[in-house]
DNA sequence: ATCATCCTCCAAAACGTTTTCGGTACAGGT
DNA sequence: ACCTGTACCGAAAACGTTTTGGAGGATGAT
């Protein structure tokens, strides 16, 4: 009975130019009314069984699949949350963990039905948009960020603005946003202790620019574990710059011709401690031998160089998967927090006795 | 005159809880009708130049940005692309090239105006959602897709769906999906006549696994430049695995226990080529005195080992560059295409004369 | 028999645009 | 004086949903 209907509607149109089916179609077809095709497929408890089933079925004969543009428009929430990645598309930087913080923020947000868009916001671009007219624009329930230096000037808006938040490694959090890292301080603390152990006294450390909240962080750390081991604090040991891999080089070199009595290097990021092991080699210094070096992230590369990177391990997964999830929890009207992810100290070949 | 209006709508509202303005603000303060403010702003001829001044001047006091929802809900066109990237959670092997390509993609539709939302596609997710309720369900415009296997099932659906598509290294033009990708077959050609060229004649082939169509045609180049030269083409010398190091590793060690006679491989990505390397080294062979290796891709990875490796270069940015490109040329109504970007033989140091 | 209550369901409003169709006013040509 | 054309503008329909405010009928209590 309402077979013949659908096959009336099937017929209306061409073959495979099947004209786009809305709930109207589906209605007509089930006999029932517009507002009622929408409370069954919405799950309402107001439609009894008999014509829940018959909607479900006549739906999904149809190949149903509601207009979500109509449907952000009426409830204006559009499940989707906007991603913004900045510094993605500077050459020769890939970040080798974007992706897979990427991932994660993907995998947590799917379970929920949750859209990723993207915002890329490359540096130097002519006129940055505004950050509430991203949101604005394409109408996202919440915001992701990461890879924002401190000195962005999103950093300022997403102080004050009143959109759903979570960012990674930058520390804000307000009614808002919250944020998810790795306990950078602790981590650090971590890698120094493991060094003195070792039976290092005079170890140094390569930082990251001061452009990210991480670099004070993990240069707390530092401070505190040499400190705390009655060793102490040494500001002609620390240096700083981007996390490249020729940042890593030149400052190792720099690091040791001032200081050549140092016997182990923290270095902020294992691409610049790739760096830094280069720069040894070229000074004729053997790592570990002459050199303990100890990174940070544990990227995949750390395990193909020779000797393998000794590093603080980051679950950049984790962040972002973190970062979904707690966004979802805000959205649910939770409270922004910030959220830590477990580090761990890996032990390889970079790393050895004094 | 029109200011009061202005400042009446903003007192409406609480300070910083400002409800969103809407094209009906626009027209009362601007003192015309809805028409005549969206024919304005989007730069219809039948405005006069005065009214079309005064409401840009007001809608940009209000800050009035148009509702993308309410747009695409009436235009059935949303400006955002769905970008299809296959294989990213595969933990592990987080393809160094995907963000390359995701950052071209990105550089080439931003500047047209166009978003792009993620759609990932996880192997071994329960229900594959299919290609075509993926674009119903975010109402895209078009597609993107890269990482895609030959055996997965959205190829047989691409194949036949009237969504514009385009495809990275996936052979497939319809009248509605195009594709982009390097010329495989020559750029593989050209790397065996190096190898021949430096006096080796007995070459192998570790070629990736036969789910990606790159395979076959780096195939047929390797085997034309070997059958061209007069040398002849054997199959023992051709072996097949993932795009894993590890895969390189294991199919290196086998290729030269059953054929030592090899002075020099071809292998199908930098990834494997560094795993082969290590075999080399593991065997006590040296590189590229004993055997040279030629690897595929250039990531950056394969200037980081030692010694660095010699490779045929794919412009990762400039494929996804092409892709956004392309995609934008068909949705202007413009004919499907394959279109080919230029590889580069670079040369560094695995390989030597023979 | 009457009334209140519950269960189903529906008509219509609303969301914020774009687009269609037409209307007014004014100019110029006859 | 009349028609024609042109330049500008507005009312209302349309897009496909969700949501609001009942309506109709059955049930149970009084």
């Amino acid at each position: 009975m309402c077979g013949e209907i659908i096959m009336k509607l099937r017929k209306r149109f061409g073959r495979d130019a099947m004209k786009k089916i809305t709930i109207k179609d589906v209605a007509k077809a089930a006999g029932v009314s517009i507002t009622t095709v929408s409370r069954a497929l919405n799950e309402y408890p107001d439609v009894s069984d008999e014509t829940r089933e018959k909607v479900f079925r006549v739906a999904s004969e149809l190949n149903y699949s509601p207009n979500s543009i109509a449907r952000g428009l009426v409830t204006s929430r559009t499940n989707t949350i906007g991603l913004i990645i900045s510094e993605m598309i500077k050459p020769g930087v890939y970040h080798p963990y974007v992706l897979e913080q990427l991932s994660g923020v993907k995998a947590s947000l799917r379970k929920a039905g949750y859209d990723i868009i993207l915002f890329t916001v490359d540096p130097g671009m002519q006129e940055v948009t505004p950050f509430e007219k991203l949101r604005d624009d394409r109408k996202v329930d919440g915001m992701i960020a990461f890879g924002l230096r401190m000195s962005d000037p999103y950093i300022d808006e997403i102080r004050h603005c009143s959109i759903p938040t979570v960012l990674i490694d930058i520390p804000i959090v307000t009614d808002y946003v919250g944020y998810i890292s790795s306990d950078n301080v602790e981590a650090s603390f971590e890698a120094i202790e493991y060094l003195l152990n070792l039976g290092h006294r005079n170890v140094g450390f390569i930082n990251g620019h001061k452009d990210a909240a991480v670099s004070f962080e993990r240069l707390d750390g530092y401070k505190r574990a040499l400190i705390d081991s009655g060793i102490g604090y040494r500001d002609g040991y620390v240096i700083y710059d981007d996390f490249t891999q020729e940042g890593g080089y030149n400052c190792f070199k720099q690091l040791l011709q001032e200081n050549p009595e140092i016997t182990a290097v923290f270095v902020a990021s294992d691409l610049m401690a790739i760096g830094a092991m280069k720069a040894a080699i070229d000074m004729g210094l053997r790592v570990p031998e002459d050199v303990s070096i100890i990174g940070f992230d544990d990227i995949e590369l750390a395990t193909m160089v020779q000797p393998q990177l000794t590093t603080v391990r980051q679950e950049k997964f984790k962040l972002g998967y973190m970062a979904g999830e707690h966004l979802l929890h805000i959205l649910k009207g939770g409270k922004p927090d910030h959220v830590v992810v477990p580090h761990k100290l890996i032990i390889r070949g970079s790393t050895s006795a004094r």
